[in-house]
DNA sequence: GACAGGCTAACGAACGTTCATTCGTTACCG
DNA sequence: CGGTAACGAATGAACGTTCGTTAGCCTGTC
């Protein structure tokens, strides 16, 4: 027994730890043994708090696309005018890539490692959350506020954005998360054309 | 020899095929074996053509660093006007995502895999690339011709849009890619707050 | 008859996973 | 309060594969 007592291991430690290292290495650039090691464990000891190794990797994308779609709710709720509504959406899309950098990395960089039935799963909702940010700039552009000739090439454009934000922010640099958030909130309406 | 008559192996058909699994699968999710199976060739026979596999990973990498960076270049050359050239470098920029997009996946999601050595070359003429775009967005703001609180920042936004062109644009789509790679342009033109 | 470029075979290492075992702690019973 | 039964969790060993790579051979072509 040579690890940390103030660190026990269960299930949602295994997975934290892994969700970086998967972050940083990918998934099958990533093996159990370097998973347990960063724990202070042998590799067997693993599998009393998960099954599997693809059980860490659904349970990462699951959990982080939940998140996100929760987010996104919250930001809108109540909010009603549309330009808004895209302001907000892409302040929280942005906050979310801020904060949880490894686990928004690992969404967007491993869907390819997942199993075709866990594919299925974390793509619809991956479809659900960006199709809420098309639905709302053809709203603008449907109600004459937004101004794109592509609105679905536009909603490419502000969903990629946020990425570029993740691999440029450091939380030790000069400006709070909430303060880059709000610019990219900014681009987005510029993108989009609106002229409100 | 059951191989086709038709195409001849080489070291620039090993190339190509890697490109495309490594883009799909990943580099440590593509085997030799892989290559070699889509080449109707056993895994062995690559070695003909390529020392290794970290070679077809840097040689994918470095060819297409090269080919984006002498685009640029091009699109850039005579153009004085500091708008003209934001929009050119991001034209050059989509195009070149949507022309090679299995290229450029690699070079996006796998320097991880190079080794140090390797990295470090590569990483060089990335940050060669995009140097070339913030200047041009600093320089627009010294000007007085761009206006955005953070010319890195939107340097980063306008460097990852492109990606979101890649995941969307299908060449038997309706649109042909200059068209696309035009209104990406347009988009970076909005982003820095242009307004020329 | 030289040679380029296929091939089979084999290697050592690393992989994810299973298994029986052992260990430390807790809970209960006398 | 001492003994012990039970349990959760970590372990080393071993499994069958797959990996990248090397070595040597065989067969067509100039």
């Amino acid at each position: 027994m040579q690890r940390s007592m103030t660190v026990s291991l269960s299930r949602a430690t295994v997975i934290d730890a892994a969700c970086e290292l998967f972050a940083e290495g990918g998934y099958r650039g990533t093996s159990m043994k370097d998973i347990a090691e960063t724990l202070g464990v042998r590799a067997s000891s693993l599998y009393n708090h998960v099954s599997s190794k693809q059980d860490i990797l659904l349970a990462i994308m699951d959990k982080a696309m939940d998140r996100a779609i929760v987010a996104q709710e919250a930001a809108l709720a109540g909010v009603m005018d549309v330009s808004g509504q895209l302001r907000a959406a892409t302040e929280s899309l942005v906050l979310d890539f801020l904060r949880n950098p490894a686990e928004v990395t690992v969404c967007n960089t491993e869907v390819r490692s997942l199993d075709p039935a866990n594919r299925a799963a974390i793509v619809a909702k991956r479809d659900r959350y960006a199709g809420r940010v098309r639905a709302i700039i053809a709203d603008g552009c449907r109600a004459g506020r937004f101004e794109t000739v592509h609105p679905d090439l536009a909603a490419f454009a502000v969903l990629e954005m946020g990425n570029g934000a993740k691999s440029w922010f450091r939380p030790s640099g000069r400006y709070p998360d909430t303060h880059v958030a709000r610019e990219y909130g900014a681009f987005a309406l510029r993108v989009v054309g609106c002229t409100s």
